[in-house]
DNA sequence: GCCGTTTTCGGCCCGACTGTTTTCAGTCG
């Protein structure tokens, strides 16, 4: 069982317990193990298999940790058949309605005998939920309207759909006068690769003016709360845009509170609350004294608690407010560390521009090199090249070589791993080349055993340098094939090969908590943007956010390395 | 249910917004 699996259960645990009326604390404890499992770095299955204890989770104690080997080692969890069977089927959803909590679905289950979304939509329309005190007209349009809501939702959305969007919205604010320090918080700022919602941060010294300007936006539709500090509102195409307000003096904090984890913000408050202090979006008040004091950036905020500036990428409660303390926070590969693009597409194969201008583009960014790697064309993807045309473009590039300045073009191919794990293309033109990725793009569904067998026969190939999007998912249309990926990963290592963060914003692949294993293990990475346009070569940050949320420094990174160095590291299996 | 430089018992993050509550409960992030 997987580890997002099992914090579904732990997940809907915390539901149970809460529609039952359990402690509070209770409640937390599970919802607290949810979140810590599903960002844990290394599978459970692993962890038990390997003896490795459970408690050493932030939140997992004796009890919890004995209910996960049950869930994981049986695929199935007593105490939680047990909870579910004490509610009728579908309760639990009514929690999914945003503005439905525990109280309002007992309520509405003891007096009307709902127990699903579809009665209670029912109901409604009946007129019959207007009866229960404190469930009033208001009230129950509201719910109506968030279960319209609900079912044309579409999930979670990718980063790199959400920022085109959330960049025209702070264009737009920036003409509301009064407004500074306009910024992008929560896990848009941490780089998670889908978001649920947008948050944005400002500063005025009339915060209500500017919140009433935001709300009038063109691009904001339904509103769905405003305050004189807060404003929670619907933007074209649908996504919730939550825009949060304060005095200058206190942007750090703000900053700080909104860019979360919740999970990290509540570890840190129950830390401050160990040395007397309460934190909050206003700043750090001393408990004694209940004096405030303001922050004006984020940095003097962590310092005020005796820790080292936290990376927002780092921040989701799995060990580093630690780290922090005892001033072991790494330096994390940052975007001016990336000397080059190890992975891109031409119009030669299926990308959009030539040769020459993806080089002039890579030299404009300040890189020192490109790898040109088009498909390879056995089974003709994308006008693959086959060897031929492979040669008449290795004669272009070493052409234009010898034409430019300040920019290097690595001869390259991204060759296909067939469904037996062999190569698409011959080992003569592969050793001519300067890089070759190795990467499946057909077969996916094949079994685990044959997937992970296919890929190990790549990682094993002498001419094979790196392993390009091992998964192949597409993030929110295509699930990762099912693959053993500690077995890839080892094999990696073992081998000296690299492994791909794949930058497209669709991709991400390797995902945040595979790269963070793979490094664990040994693996060097390469973050690779798989440009098919000059445009698409701005993806590197995209990818760079990855890393980070992996704790990768520049020398887990293959493409900080300078020209020569990296030559040299390439032509060792050759 | 978890956890410890106040504690192995007795605490447990903090504040904004909404509705029908005339003083606050419920929900959310």
């Amino acid at each position: 069982m997987r580890n997002s699996e099992v914090a579904r259960v732990f997940q809907d645990i915390a539901d149970l317990l809460e529609l039952k009326g359990e402690n509070v604390f209770k409640i937390r404890a599970y919802q607290r193990t949810a979140r810590a499992i599903e960002h844990y770095p290394k599978e459970l299955k692993i962890m038990i298999e390997e003896g490795e204890g459970l408690q050493s989770i932030p939140g997992v104690g004796e009890a919890i940790a004995r209910k996960t080997t049950e869930l994981v080692t049986t695929g199935r969890l007593g105490y939680y058949e047990d909870l579910k069977a004490e509610f009728p089927q579908g309760m639990m959803n009514l929690l999914a309605i945003p503005g439905v909590g525990p109280k309002t679905a007992n309520k509405l289950s003891s007096e009307l005998g709902i127990s699903s979304v579809d009665e209670l939509e029912r109901a409604i329309n009946d007129g019959r939920v207007a009866k229960p005190f404190r469930l009033g007209d208001k009230t129950a349009e509201n719910i109506l309207q968030q279960i319209q809501a609900l079912r044309r939702k579409d999930q979670r959305i990718p980063i790199g759909e959400a920022l085109p969007v959330v960049e025209e919205i702070i264009a737009a604010l920036g003409s509301i006068p009064g407004a500074r320090n306009l910024t992008a918080a929560g896990s848009l700022r941490r780089f998670r690769e889908t978001l649920g919602d947008i948050a944005l941060i400002a500063t005025a010294d009339n915060p209500r003016e500017v919140i009433d300007g935001f709300v009038a936006l063109p691009q904001v539709g339904q509103v769905l709360a405003q305050g004189s500090t807060k404003a929670s509102a619907i933007v074209r195409g649908g996504l919730q845009v939550d825009l949060r307000m304060a005095e200058h003096d206190s942007f750090g904090s703000l900053l700080q509170y909104s860019t979360g984890s919740k999970q990290h913000n509540i570890s840190l408050r129950e830390r401050g609350r160990r040395q007397r202090l309460k934190l909050s979006e206003y700043g750090i008040a001393v408990i004694a004294t209940d004096k405030l004091e303001r922050f004006s950036t984020e940095e003097e905020f962590y310092h005020r608690l005796g820790l080292q500036y936290i990376p927002p990428e780092l921040r989701e409660a799995q060990g580093e407010i630690d780290k922090a303390e005892q001033g072991a926070i790494p330096r994390l590969v940052q975007l001016s560390d990336i000397k080059g693009d190890l992975h891109s597409h031409t119009e030669w194969s299926d990308g959009h521009d030539s040769v020459e201008e993806l080089a002039l583009a890579a030299r404009d960014m300040g890189y020192q090199y490109i790898a040109i790697t088009e498909h390879s064309g056995g089974r003709g993807i994308a006008h693959g090249l086959d060897v031929e045309r492979l040669r008449r473009q290795l004669a272009e590039i070493r052409a234009l070589n010898e034409r430019l300045t300040g920019i290097h073009v690595l001869t390259g191919i991204e060759v296909d791993i067939r469904a037996d794990g062999s190569l698409d293309l011959p080992h003569e033109i592969l050793s001519e080349l300067d890089i070759v990725i190795a990467a499946v793009h057909s077969a996916m569904h094949q079994s685990q055993e044959k997937m992970t067998r296919r890929l190990l026969d790549a990682i094993e190939d002498p001419d094979v340098d790196v392993l390009a999007h091992p998964t192949c998912r597409l993030i929110g249309e295509r699930e990762p094939a099912a693959i053993d990926l500690e077995a890839v990963f080892r094999a990696a290592a073992r081998n000296d090969k690299i492994v791909e963060i794949n930058a497209m914003p669709n991709r991400l692949d390797l995902s945040d908590i595979n790269a963070f294993r793979a490094k664990d293990l040994g693996v060097k990475l390469a973050i690779s943007t798989d440009a098919h346009s000059i445009a698409h070569l701005g993806f590197m940050r995209f990818g760079v956010g990855v890393a980070r949320r992996a704790w990768c420094e520049p020398q887990h990174i293959l493409n900080t390395l300078p020209l020569a160095e990296l030559l040299a590291v390439l032509n060792r299996n050759r």
